[in-house]
DNA sequence: TGCAACAACTTATTATAATAAGTTTCGGAT
DNA sequence: ATCCGAAACTTATTATAATAAGTTGTTGCA
């Protein structure tokens, strides 16, 4: 009986509530989050709904569950989302937090046509209506790592191009103020060599193997799905995920 | 009430026995599931089992659910798993089956220490065991394309060094003889330069830039967990998954 | 002191039920 | 013939309940 709007669920919305409190901190790498029991006393929730909210953290990679002991939050990988940034070599001393990295928007949103060379093809509706493109570079400890050619479909994103999306997640703004939440998607990995241009944005030299994940992203609206096109030197950094 | 022993849930036996029926190919690519309450007449199961059986079924990408539609079964990509082989341009005319994928045996299983290359570190218990090593070569259409080196811990597994793994899936493997569920795992991907031995296994020129994906894969035996490194020619074929 | 059994916790699995919401189909009114 | 709307389907979400099984800590006995 809460009055906010139940268009949103509320395992969704204790994910969520959950998340931010390990981000913020509130909930430290190790800690035990409180039992299934306690969550449903404290949210008025029954336990599978708890379950759903709890198997989404575990499928993100914030927490790990053990039968019989609790929920174990995990150390918070650089850059969160379906696949993030992890130090290549020392799996130990990975307390670093998201600050070390930042984003730079190297071309502001505008309307384009759908990119050539992306792995997916859009559906007809969003190829006539257009597309916001933009590029980011991102970078650890000034270093670039990440370069991200973005699409999205010009429909229910009214003032896009006025948001500002230095140093804050894609997916942050797309949920905060558009109410898109991004619910699973396609992923297509493959290993080219710089060109000219990449190697430039990315300070390595031509030739030099890059990798190259390109993304469709599917939201909780069935007809609005956006794409990602990303290179990532990886010889410092490397791309981690969990299944 | 089935005579099946009770270990194992019966949500993955219904995933495990959908799973036969697609890849058999009696349901095949854009045929519609049974509908949820057909499958708890059919079955005898309440609609959440039914739903966290088909829910593993969206995640494995064998269907796609839509609201008030159905389950929609999708076409089989080439090779199983987590992340498989698809073809690099023609998204159409994937009907493909998986007979064009072969394997082959590069070294026979034998006990080993851990590799001192992977990305992953294994427990100190499977440290002291040691694990057993072998090599595996997958080509499509006679072309080479995935070449990948899997560590084993040596427990739970006798008679594995007999086991014949030519042309069959090492998870079938696993799950048939010896019960283990892979249910999760982690991943690490990045691209390399081929070294002289890699060019010659997969027929590339030196220096040419190959995937690396190096997996630790967890089953339902919680301190059972092994190591697979793949080296990837992602010019004609690219790994696929969705999440 | 050391250990085994038990109690009290935890998550895992499954069942049953009710309501909400999206899709398709079909019939009637225009 | 076409359009609109209701009915009949579908999946989505949530609630409640019971039992199983793994983990931890404690208690009491040897």
């Amino acid at each position: 009986m809460n009055d906010r709007p139940t268009r949103i669920p509320q395992y969704q919305y204790l994910y969520e509530s959950l998340r931010q409190q390990i981000i913020r901190g509130d909930f430290k790498s190790g800690d035990l989050l409180p039992s299934e029991k306690d969550l449903q006393n404290q949210f008025r929730l029954t336990q599978p709904t708890i379950r759903q909210a709890l198997g989404l953290l575990v499928q993100d990679g914030y927490i790990r569950k053990h039968q019989g002991k609790g929920s174990i939050v995990q150390p918070l990988p650089i850059g969160l989302g379906v696949m993030s940034i992890v130090g290549r070599l020392a799996n130990t001393a990975n307390t670093s937090r998201a600050e070390r990295m930042s984003t730079t928007i190297l071309t502001k949103p505008r309307l384009h046509s759908f990119p050539e060379d992306f792995l997916f093809t859009p559906t007809e509706e969003d190829t006539k209506a257009g597309f916001y493109y933009l590029e980011r570079l991102r970078a650890v400890d000034e270093e670039p790592v990440f370069f991200e050619k973005v699409s999205l479909p010009n429909r229910y994103l009214p003032g896009f191009s006025r948001q500002r999306l230095e140093n804050r997640s894609l997916f942050d703004l797309l949920r905060t103020k558009y109410g898109l939440l991004v619910k699973g998607g396609e992923q297509k990995v493959l290993a080219v060599a710089a060109d000219g241009d990449l190697a430039r944005q990315l300070g390595v030299t031509m030739g030099s193997p890059v990798l190259r994940l390109d993304k469709r992203l599917d939201t909780n609206r069935p007809d609005f799905s956006f794409y990602s096109s990303l290179y990532a030197k990886t010889d410092r950094y490397i791309l981690h995920g969990r299944f």
